[in-house]
DNA sequence: ACTATCACG
DNA sequence: ACGTACGTGATAGTC
């Protein structure tokens, strides 16, 4: 293998992480937010590269430039703003601790330093890797150079990698005409002049043909376009010099060589006082890591498969039991514990091995087998339950059905505790939160064991199986005492034990339950739009004059915008949007866009909803949805796999398709929903008083609103006026914005902003509510519901005016959806509760939100519908009555 | 794997 | 001058 050398452009990152990550200061009051992203790339670089030899380049502070004379052309750059300036003599001070070699020489940029190094490690027989944003640094690439470029993806640093091939996948040229492709075309951000009129089509047509700028040139008389042609012969010193501005030198004189440039101890205690200093938590947690060795002495640790030692090791403790189970696939034939077995139980798989925690030094990992039945280990577990031991593990939803005793005051779920801490965050297993909170990582699952199942890693890759399981474990104990802790802190902690503890279990018998389906009439509503599918499809074909495929949006843009020359509104990243706002529009220019609009609505309806649902049709006839619990930022609950959050009810059509949901014999559906449950938050939690007094008065909201900003008496608000309120009071529980508004309601922005100021005019209290939650989510970072439910706002502190504006209107959003979430969350809680105080056979089956639908046994149908109206009523008591109306029905449609 | 589109609250 | 309504998930097409 040969070695490898790993260069980075100290700027370009230390750029690319002040701007990506939110600002942050330490105790001295100064700016680290880019020291804290650049060490996190170099963190994630080292681990992912592995290099034998590393130099991070960097600029000298005194801006010089690559070619003197040509100065006047690189001399506009910009300088750093002095948030980022004040960080680099840190942030170099603090690589240099690391013993991490750096290198800058005034008189050499760092592209040049790249450049040279990247060439003398390349002919010494290294494999190069240059970690850089600036496109510039393309050009270097060969067989042994490649460069990895830092893209932000959704809040999350990724590095592109490049090749030749993927440089000529992006570019359209070779690595070596980077420079070429600069020199006709320009780069402003790099001050490059280019030739005037010649763009990225253009150069890379004419590089194409020619080559190189000096073949373009003396060429430029054959040029074909006219246009190019003038520009280019108009200006051809401006392509050399641009050529040569843009070009890397290789052959700098540097007092260092790649051989020398390794890696000293990263983790010495020097380089931990200045983290310390610096204030980065999470970093430490890698220090004591890297310092201190294992986190897990595995010398404690009892492997076995004798459900004695199991025993014992439970004795240890009558507190808490922190557990990290291992399930076998479902169907999966297994070899665990020497013999073939296949399972197949209705949890979806057999238990494999178990690791438990009771104590930081006490963890045990039992593989399930002769001497270790399953049933034995949950029975010795639920004995503890029984005794009162609370039970700590990563997602209990799915383990409910092993521990019957259990109550949800015992039960500590360690991944919906760093959900309510931080429910932005995207995964919450253990391995996100040993090295988020903990101070210490465990590798992942992925690492160790690729896409192998559990089954496959436990039998090949035992030893690492084992660590790992028990690093899960011993993740699940520390949790439990670090976010107990935490939840109180933040003032989150009855949110998390009254609901959303409790709430597991409502969930879980939700899921178990599912619904009943109509297949034979789900068939027959996906036979009627195939149907009516096909003939529009025809009819589609006929008006385009040719066959192509309607549900791509290329295509169909081509035809739509091209061939008959529809004037296009707007356009997406990748060509015309063909998306029906768009579409609506078009509707009198031609008839195919009504065509497509009803053809675009009906295989909708089939391919997600009538054929979709049916491949999640049990033999039991009933769907089963997950209900997920930390998906999202906002504390309500999404549902998937399938989602019946999302089942058609806007239009009639796809309204049918609630037909098919019914109740079982002997059954019929009650179902409620809360009458605008965000709006009665918002006048609750304003006490705006003129709000309040509206829905006491139990008045149309809507229409005393439209009075309100069109200046009419209630009773002569005409019902677009009513319509245009209603849209106006969206408006504010999303965060107000002018364009927002009257993108929706198709009006001026103008106009819009006077609604939005008369709305605010009449309820003063809903202004200043909404200005302090914007002011309060600056200060603090995080804005907060009424049960105490944190919504953190990154975005609010970006530098980024679009990032935070968005952040400014999440922040009005997020405690007024938060709060409804809450509210039908103990509803649910409440109503379950009830259900089975009072021995009903009646069940809870789905919540949409503000919606709850109940499989309601016929002989139970007053004492439920009484049951469900109390509950969610009660649910919480606001300044304004809470309203839920109940239905009944025998299928969904009909109940709603 | 990403984008566009569209279903819901 | 920016280019935006808040929160989700599924599908099909394209890369």
């Amino acid at each position: 293998m040969s070695e490898k050398l790993l260069l980075i452009d100290g700027n370009s990152i230390v750029n690319r992480a002040f701007y990506g990550v939110p600002d942050l200061t330490n105790r001295e009051g100064l700016h680290t937010n880019a020291i804290y992203g650049f060490l996190n790339i170099f963190y994630k670089l080292l681990e992912d590269e592995s290099p034998d030899y590393v130099l991070i380049a960097f600029d000298e502070k005194a801006p010089t430039f690559r070619h003197e004379m040509y100065a006047e052309y690189k001399g506009t750059r910009k300088g750093m703003p002095d948030e980022l300036a004040e960080q680099m003599p840190v942030l170099r001070e603090l690589l240099k601790t690391m013993e991490v070699p750096i290198y800058s020489e005034a008189g050499i940029e760092a592209d040049d330093i790249l450049g040279t190094m990247s060439a003398e490690g390349s002919k010494s027989g290294m494999v190069v890797t240059v970690v850089s944003g600036d496109r510039d640094l393309l050009q270097l690439v060969n067989d042994n150079i490649h460069i990895l470029q830092p893209k932000t993806k959704g809040g999350k640093t990724e590095m592109l990698f490049y090749d030749k091939s993927a440089v000529i996948r992006d570019f359209s040229v070779t690595p070596a005409q980077i420079i070429d492709l600069k020199g006709l075309m320009g780069d402003s951000s790099d001050n490059i002049p280019g030739i005037p009129g010649v763009g990225e089509k253009t150069a890379i047509r004419l590089l194409d043909r020619y080559g190189t700028v000096e073949e373009v040139l003396k060429h430029a008389e054959e040029i074909e376009n006219t246009r190019a042609r003038n520009n280019v012969l108009a200006n051809p010193d401006l392509a050399v010099l641009s050529k040569k501005l843009a070009t890397i030198k290789c052959d700098c004189k540097l007092s260092i060589k790649p051989d020398s440039c390794t890696l000293g101890n990263v983790w010495n205690e020097d380089a931990h006082a200045l983290i310390e200093k610096l204030g980065f938590k999470s970093i430490l947690a890698r220090f004591e890591q890297g310092i201190g060795g294992s986190d897990l002495k595995l010398d404690n640790l009892i492997i076995s498969d004798s459900v004695e030692e199991l025993a014992k090791l439970l004795n240890k403790t009558q507190d808490v039991i922190a557990i990290h189970p291992v399930f076998c696939e479902k169907g999966v034939v297994s070899d665990a514990g020497g013999q073939l077995t296949l399972f197949q139980t209705e949890s979806g798989g057999g238990l494999l091995a178990i690791a438990v925690a009771v104590s930081d030094d006490c963890c045990g990992y039992f593989e399930t087998g002769d001497n270790c039945h399953e049933e034995d280990v949950f029975g010795l577990i639920n004995e503890k339950i029984s005794g009162g031991a609370h039970l700590a593990a990563n997602d209990l939803k799915p383990l409910i059905d092993y521990f019957p005793e259990l109550k949800p005051e015992q039960c500590f779920d360690t991944n919906i505790a760093a959900y309510v801490v931080r429910p932005i965050d995207k995964s919450f297993s253990e391995e996100d939160i040993g090295p988020a909170y903990l101070g210490m990582s465990i590798s992942t699952y992925a690492q160790e064991f690729g896409k192998k199942s559990a089954s496959v890693a436990m039998t090949e890759d035992h030893d690492a199986f084992v660590r790992y399981s028990a690093a899960c474990a011993n993740v699940n104990l520390r949790a439990y005492t670090f976010f107990k802790k935490e939840l109180k802190t933040i003032g989150s902690d009855e949110l998390f034990r009254k609901i959303e503890m409790p709430l597991i279990f409502v969930l879980h018998d939700m899921e178990k339950q599912g619904i009943l389906v109509n297949r034979e009439e789900l068939h027959a509503y996906g036979e009627r739009l195939g149907k009516r599918i096909d003939e529009l499809e025809k009819e589609i074909y006929d008006s385009a004059g040719e066959e192509f495929n309607i549900n791509s949006p290329k295509q169909l843009g081509v035809i739509l915008f091209e061939k008959k020359r529809l004037p296009y509104g707007k356009k997406t990243k990748t060509g015309y949007s063909t998306s029906a706002e768009v579409l609506e529009k078009l509707r009198i220019e031609d008839p195919i866009v009504e065509q497509i609009l009803e053809y675009r609505q009906l295989t909708k309806l089939k391919s997600t909803y009538a054929d979709g649902l049916d491949a999640f049709i049990d033999d039991d006839g009933r769907i089963r949805t997950t209900f997920h619990q930390n998906i999202t930022a906002t504390g309500r609950l999404s549902s998937a796999e399938p989602n019946l959050q999302n089942i058609p009810v806007r239009m009639e059509l796809g309204r049918e398709i609630r037909k098919v949901f019914i109740p079982e014999d002997g059954y019929t559906f009650l179902d409620a929903d809360y009458s605008q449950i965000e709006l009665r938050v918002l006048a609750h939690l304003s006490g705006d008083e003129r709000l309040i007094e509206a829905y006491r008065q139990d008045a149309d909201i809507h229409r005393i609103t439209a009075s309100e900003v069109f200046h009419v008496p209630p009773e002569e608000v005409t019902s677009q006026q009513r319509r245009n309120a209603k849209a106006v009071n969206f408006g504010i529980v999303y965060g107000i914005s002018g364009f927002g508004l009257s993108r929706d309601l198709d009006i001026s922005q103008k106009q819009a902003k006077q609604y939005i100021e008369d709305y605010f005019a009449t309820y003063p209290g809903v202004k200043a509510f909404m200005d302090g939650l914007v002011a309060s989510g600056k200060k603090h970072g995080y804005v907060k519901s009424m049960f105490g439910r944190r919504r953190p706002i990154p975005e609010l502190s970006s530098k980024n005016f679009m990032q935070r504006q968005f952040g400014e209107r999440v922040a009005m959003n997020s405690p007024i959806q938060g709060t409804a979430a809450d509210i039908i969350k103990i509803a649910m809680i409440r109503v379950w509760e009830r259900l089975r105080a009072e021995g009903l056979k009646s069940r809870l089956i789905l919540q949409i939100h503000d919606e709850l639908l109940i499989e309601t046994a016929l002989d139970e149908v007053d004492i439920v519908k009484k049951l469900l109206n109390e509950e969610m009523v009660g649910a919480c008591e606001l300044a304004v009555p809470l309203i839920a109306d109940v239905g009944q029905g025998d299928d969904w449609g009909e109940a709603h």
